[in-house]
DNA sequence: TGGTATGATTTCGT
DNA sequence: ACGAAATCATACCA
């Protein structure tokens, strides 16, 4: 059944609702003991129009009375439905909301920084892979680690009491506000569907209030976070061995031209869990302090090129020893000479 | 504790 | 934007 044959059937039950003699208080009256349903409705119109005029606990009687009357259900909810097609359809369009995109990018962030979610030092995680991402061990940053520790758990104490204030406040306020429409719904045409409704825009408000909150709980962790990689930055630390192992490796076997590519970078900044940057410094500092002073690296470079050899040994000697490599080396920055004292 | 090593930053040229 | 060179700041070690 449709919305335009529901209305209409729902209105035939007042046929004549029209016509009935509702300008006429005494003639309604009149008709109410014939007991026909078109005089009770047109009976209790009148007695609604007619309330205003009397004193209040005149009106509280009448109200009650009203209230008990047995066309008082039908009433409503011809009323209800009469409302629900000239006002409340309009808006029912844009009810189901979809979640919001913004909070959801707050909640993951706030998840991912340990402040919401389970307890248990979450935020720690990022604070660890950022020291580790610095080339230190993750215990040696203690200092500032539990100070970061701390802060992160006074926002996230804050973060919490002010929610619980503010889910407090909201249900609160949402029981107040049905029990309010409930309590008129006794004599104005409020349906159980219409409360919900106003339920779901005052939790709409209260979750935009709540959004804020998450938005100024994100910007004090950045702020904190910040303000940790920085005293990282401060506080160098030499990449560990194996991660200069990779670079070395890297710089002598392609010493004649001791540029990695974007990609190489990319590659060498994996294997040794920096970023790109870093490995872009590293060969920076590399190549100048290697041309100073080739003497000084001599020996270095002599252990790389051993261990590059070995290595292209074992290679050429799997791939059957099909053609002899490439000599990378070929102008450029100077090539180390085998003497094995590491002279030049 | 001082010297050296080393990662990061700054300045300048292309 | 990238690299060379100089310089800074800190880690590391004898």
């Amino acid at each position: 059944m449709d919305d335009q044959t529901r209305m209409l059937t729902g209105l035939t039950g007042l046929g004549g609702l029209a016509q009935a003699d509702v300008g006429d208080p005494d003639s309604v009256r009149k008709q109410q003991s014939l007991g026909q349903p078109q005089q009770d409705i047109g009976d209790i119109l009148q007695q609604i129009m007619a309330i205003t005029d009397e004193s209040l606990d005149e009106a509280q009687a009448r109200k009650h009375a009203l209230n008990c009357h047995r066309m008082k259900p039908a009433l409503f909810s011809v009323l209800c439905e009469i409302k629900e097609k000239t006002v409340l359809s309009i808006r029912g369009v844009q009810e189901e909301d979809p979640p919001d995109p913004q909070i959801m990018r707050l909640d993951n962030m706030l998840l991912a920084e340990g402040v919401s979610g389970p307890e248990k030092g979450g935020g720690s995680a990022a604070a660890a892979a950022a020291a580790a991402a610095a080339g230190g061990s993750p215990t040696d940053s203690s200092i500032e680690h539990s100070d970061y520790r701390a802060k992160l758990a006074q926002i996230r104490q804050i973060y919490h009491s002010e929610l619980e204030k503010y889910e407090q406040a909201c249900s609160e306020f949402t029981n107040h506000v049905m029990n309010l429409l409930r309590e008129q719904s006794r004599t104005r045409p409020i349906s159980p569907k219409e409360i919900e409704r106003m339920v779901a825009i005052i939790h709409r408000k209260f979750s935009s209030i709540q959004m804020q909150l998450k938005q100024s709980t994100c910007e004090a962790v950045m702020i904190l976070r910040s303000r940790f990689l920085d005293c990282q930055v401060r506080k160098r630390r030499n990449f560990n061995k194996q991660a200069t192992e990779v670079l070395n490796e890297y710089f002598y076997s392609h010493l004649s031209n001791p540029y990695p590519s974007e990609e190489a970078k990319e590659e060498l900044a994996k294997k040794c869990a920096i970023t790109v940057s870093q490995v872009s410094n590293w060969f920076g500092n590399k190549r100048i302090r290697y041309k100073k002073n080739i003497g000084k690296f001599q020996e270095e470079a002599n252990l790389y090129a051993v261990k590059t050899a070995v290595d292209a040994a074992n290679v050429s000697a799997q791939a059957s020893q099909a053609n002899s490599p490439a000599t990378p080396n070929s102008g450029g920055y100077p090539a180390p000479c085998y003497t094995p004292d590491g002279r030049l």
